[in-house]
DNA sequence: GACCTCTCTTAACCCAGATCAATCAAATTT
DNA sequence: AAATTTGATTGATCTGGGTTAAGAGAGGTC
């Protein structure tokens, strides 16, 4: 179940064969069940994540006790909660699978033993971090400046996968409405076309 | 005027003397006034800057017309549209002067040449980057839940400095807010605290 | 000192999207 | 298969913040 997390990281780096199982061998896989969490409020992020299969979320639940959906990853994407896996700080989210999922966990002393071992890994956490910093660059423009309907075709057009596998209200929590807007939204949409 | 930079860098990772003294000579000092840009939109974003003195900002202009604030930088921060950097397209930002800034900036070919001459500057630019996303997920996270009112007060708290330093109607763009809400706010505040 | 230009404030009105409430459909559980 | 839970839809109503418009300081510039 390496395949995946070998090819990505191919992706973006070279890596001999020997280096690759290395690499891997500093990951766990684990098993997370549909409502299942990788991370609560309150604990330390103690894994970064690589998902093999399924599909999780990160939230933050406000005072007012609505969820907030931060960010979702399925096969072949990363999720944690990275303040927390750094600093080592309580964390302020939770991380939950939306299906049964598995994904490869390394926690903080594997990842600095291995960027150690590996020095050409820190150059791929370069890269992955900056597509991510573009990602979310990008989402807040878009919050700043698009409606709640121009946000969701936007959504639509940069996930189309998670578009079909997330259900609807996880969709609106992550674009900031009510599950109710983007009902009525996704109806305007689908009066216009016809 | 390498000073700052260096320092900077000594926060995060440990460099001998020739090895600051190599990065250093990446850098190209360049003096960017009021009001004029170091980035146009259509533009490729040809440099990363570190602000030595002053204040820039990074907003995107939407289709009517209306600014956008991504980024703001003052001393010690680094502003670039990351984006066209890596990628060479063109950028769908602007990146201009507030008040009369200096910068040191780097080219792409030079960053990565001093990437591979001093690959402990992987590691620096990864912790950059560690902590830039984390904040760009916390401004998400706050626009997901929180008031405009919530938002300019975490800004306060967040930025201090900024908060005195810029001008009402940017933070407020910032805040995705319209500068007469922003005026509300603010009065709202003031006559709560008394 | 008169004239701009920018920024901030205030007030009246408006609207996109939230909230509240009821219903329905489809999974899950028992 | 009946009962329960979860998610989606629809309608009615409300509201935070947008929009428009007008005026007031505060620098700059000639």
């Amino acid at each position: 179940m390496y395949e995946l997390l070998r090819a990505h990281i191919l992706k973006k780096i070279e890596l001999t064969e020997s280096e690759l199982d290395r690499m891997a061998s500093y990951f766990t896989p684990k098993r997370v069940l549909k409502k299942h969490f990788l991370l609560q409020e309150g604990e330390v992020g103690k894994y970064i994540a690589f998902v093999d299969r399924g599909c999780l979320r990160c939230y933050s639940v406000d005072p007012k006790g609505e969820e907030h959906v931060i960010q979702f990853a399925i096969e072949d994407w990363w999720i944690s909660d990275l303040q927390s896996f750094l600093t080592g700080e309580w964390s302020r989210y939770n991380i939950d699978a939306l299906e049964d999922s598995e994904v490869l966990v390394i926690d903080k002393i594997s990842r600095d033993s291995m960027l150690v071992e590996i020095p050409k890994l820190e150059r791929f956490f370069r890269l992955l971090l900056e597509r991510s910093y573009i990602g979310t660059q990008q989402r807040i423009e878009c919050t700043l400046s698009a409606s709640a309907e121009d946000r969701y075709q936007m959504f639509l057009k940069t996930f189309p996968t998670l578009a079909q596998r997330v259900p609807q209200n996880q969709i609106a929590s992550y674009l900031g409405i009510a599950p109710e807007s983007l009902s009525r939204i996704r109806k305007h949409i689908a009066d216009t076309a016809k």
